[in-house]
DNA sequence: AAGATGTCTGAGCATATGCCCATAAGTCGA
DNA sequence: TCGACTTATGGGCATATGCTCAGACATCTT
C-alpha cells in the first residue's frame, strides 16, 4: 500500500504545513513557538512555513486602492523589461489623466533629486512634465545638473509655454542648461550653425551622460500635441504619419515598433534624443487613451526603460496578448 | 489635531505603507530591497511594512482545510444538526481566540455577500463580529440589506464601540439599517415608545425575513461581556444567573437548555432576537474556553444552526458524552 | 521670539529567519 | 542482505528583522 501511505503522508505533510503557515502568518507566532506548538524542531517549523507559502496555501491580499496599481506595475515591468514603473490610481472618469499623474511623477523625480551624489538629469517637455514640475516641492539641489533635450524657442520666437527645464530648475534650485535653439529649424544651414554652437555641444555632451531622463510621449493623431501647439504643420504631421509615425519623444517621431524615423521631419528637429549614459534611466511620463499606442511602441522599441502612467492606460498596455 | 478618520483619509503615508506591504508580503522582497526600491532608509521600510500590517491593509488567508478541523466540523454538524460549521485551527496558547476566528468568519460572511441575489443579513454585535468585520475585504454589495439586531446607543449615550453594522456596511458598501435605540432601556414606557417608531418596525420586519444572521455568543460569568462593557449592572448579571442564564445572544439571555429567559432583564432589552426567515441561517461566531457552556446550550436549544469556532472550543463541544 | 511638546528619523543591537552542509534514515535494485 | 542512491533532519552561521533610544524637526503655546 505504498500509494495510499504516500498519499497519507502527503496529506498530513500539507496539513502540517498549513497549520504552521496559519500560526505564522495569521497567528503571528514565531517559528520557535510554532515548533513548540507542533512539537517539532525549529528547522522543521521553518520548512513547513516555507512549504505553506511555496505551495500557495497562504494567500495574501492587500486591501488598498493601489493594490491594483501595484499589480499593473509588476506586469508592465515584466512584459516590457522596465526598471522603474509607477502607476497612478484612477481618479474616476472625467478627470484629466495628466493631472492624476503629476504628483506620482513628481515623487519619482524627487527621489532622484534627493540623491546626495551629483546627477545629470535630462528633461523633455510636454504637458505631463509641466504638470509634474508644478508638483515638485521647493528644495535645493546644487549638486545636480538639469539639461533640456528640446529647444526653448517656440515657432513664434517666444520661449515655449511648456518650458519644463526652467520651471523645474527654479523650484529645485539646480544648475540648468537650456537648449538655445528652436524646436524645429526649417533651414538646414541654420540648423547646422546652431548645432555648432559651443554651449550646445556642452548640452549635447551632458545629455549623453545623463543618469536619468524624463520625457513625455506625444501621440501623432490629428490632435498631436506637436501639431496643436504649432510646432509642426499639418503637412508635417501627415508626412510623418504616412511614414508610420505613431508617437514622438522629445519631438523625435517613431513608428509602431519604436524605431525612430530618420527622414523628413527628423532632419529639422532642434534637439537631442532621449538616451543618456549607458545604463541610465529613461522614464516616460504619459497617460490617457490616446497615449496607449505611442507608449506601446516606445516600450516595444526600448526607447524607454521606465514609465509613469495611469491605471487605465496601464491596463490597456497589458490588455492585448503578447 | 491631525487625527484622521481611518476610513476616508487615504494619505500618502498609507499609500507608501501599502506599497511596502505589497512588496514585502506579495512580492517577497526583503526590507532592504524595499528600501532601495522606495528610496528610503531600511528603518523606514520596516516601519512602512509594519504600518501596512497594523492598519489592516494586509489580509492573510489559509487556502487549505486541515483534516483535523474538517473532522471537528463534521462532528459538530452531526451532533447538533447544524447546517454550516467552520472550525479555525488553534493558534496556540496565550493568543486571543477571537482574533484567530476573524479571518475564517470573514470568509464565511464573504461567501454570502458574494451572492448575486439580494439577501437580508442580520448582524449582532460583540468582539468576535467586530474582528470579523475588520477582516472583510472591500467590496460592493448594493444588492443586499444589512440590519442590526441590537441598539446602537451605549449606556453613556455614545454610539457603541462595537458597532458592527456600520463597520461592515462601510467595508462592503451595502444599504444598512441600524437600530436607533439603546441597548438596554430601563423605562418600560420609553421602551414601548421606541418600539413604536416606524423605522424600528421596518428593521424588525427585515430581521424577521433575514436570510442569514451572524451573532456573537456571550457568556454570563463574572466576566460577561455585557457586564464588562457596562451594558448591564452587576445586579442584572446576578439576577439573570440566578434565573439560570448561561449565555446570551444579541443581549437576550438563555438557560442551559438554550431557552430564552423571558423575565427580568429581557423586559428591558432594546433589540431583536436572532432568527430570521424560516429556513434562514443563524450563525454563531464565538470561541474560547468561556464560550463552551454558552455555545453548548445555544446549540442544544437550536438558537443557532451554524457555527464558526476555534479548534479547542470545537473539541470541548464534542468532548463530553451525548 | 523662545520654549515646550509631540512626531519623525536613523544608529545600534538582540533576536528571528533562511540557508548550507554533514549526517541519519529510508528506499530500491541486485 | 548489502550497497548505492535518494530524502529528511538538525547544527551552525550569515543575514534580515524588530525594537529601543537619543537626536532632529516641526508645530503649537505662552
Amino acid at each position: 500500500m505504498t500509494k495510499k501511505s504516500a498519499l497519507d503522508t502527503e496529506d498530513s505533510a500539507t496539513d502540517a504545513a498549513a497549520r504552521a503557515g496559519w500560526l505564522y502568518y495569521v497567528g503571528g507566532l514565531t517559528q520557535d513557538q510554532i515548533a513548540a506548538e507542533l512539537g517539532v524542531s525549529r528547522q522543521r517549523a521553518q520548512r513547513l512555513v516555507s512549504k505553506a507559502m511555496s505551495e500557495g496555501l497562504i494567500h495574501v491580499r492587500l486591501e488598498h486602492r493601489i493594490a491594483a496599481c501595484l499589480a499593473l506595475e509588476a506586469g508592465l515591468k515584466r512584459r516590457y523589461g522596465l526598471r522603474l514603473v509607477r502607476v497612478a490610481p484612477a481618479q474616476g472618469p472625467g478627470t484629466d489623466p495628466t493631472h492624476a499623474l503629476a504628483p506620482v511623477a513628481a515623487e519619482v523625480m524627487e527621489r532622484f533629486l534627493r540623491q546626495p551624489d551629483p546627477l545629470i538629469i535630462a528633461l523633455g517637455t510636454g504637458r505631463a512634465l509641466r504638470a509634474m514640475a508644478e508638483e515638485l516641492p521647493k528644495m535645493t539641489c546644487e549638486q545636480h545638473k538639469l539639461i533640456s533635450l528640446v529647444g526653448n524657442i517656440a515657432p513664434d520666437g517666444t520661449a515655449s509655454n511648456y518650458d519644463v527645464l526652467m520651471r523645474v530648475a527654479d523650484t529645485v534650485r539646480a544648475p540648468h542648461y537650456p537648449m538655445p535653439l528652436p524646436v524645429i529649424i526649417d533651414d538646414e544651414e541654420i540648423r547646422r550653425m546652431f548645432y555648432a554652437l559651443p554651449q550646445l555641444k556642452i548640452v549635447a555632451r551632458l545629455a549623453d551622460q545623463a543618469d536619468v531622463t524624463f520625457v513625455g510621449v506625444g501621440h501623432m493623431t490629428e490632435s498631436a500635441p506637436l501639431y496643436i501647439d504649432g510646432f509642426i504643420s499639418a503637412r508635417d504631421l501627415h508626412e510623418q504619419r504616412a511614414m508610420g509615425a505613431v508617437g514622438e519623444v522629445a519631438t523625435w517621431c517613431y513608428d509602431s515598433e519604436g524605431r525612430y524615423l530618420e527622414d523628413g521631419l527628423a532632419r529639422r528637429v532642434g534637439g537631442l534624443r532621449a538616451g543618456g549614459k549607458p545604463g541610465g534611466e529613461v522614464i516616460g511620463i504619459a497617460s490617457g487613451p490616446e497615449k496607449v499606442i505611442p507608449l506601446r511602441a516606445a516600450l516595444k522599441g526600448g526607447l524607454l526603460n521606465g514609465l509613469v502612467t495611469g491605471e487605465e492606460t496601464a491596463e490597456a498596455l497589458l490588455a492585448d496578448p503578447e
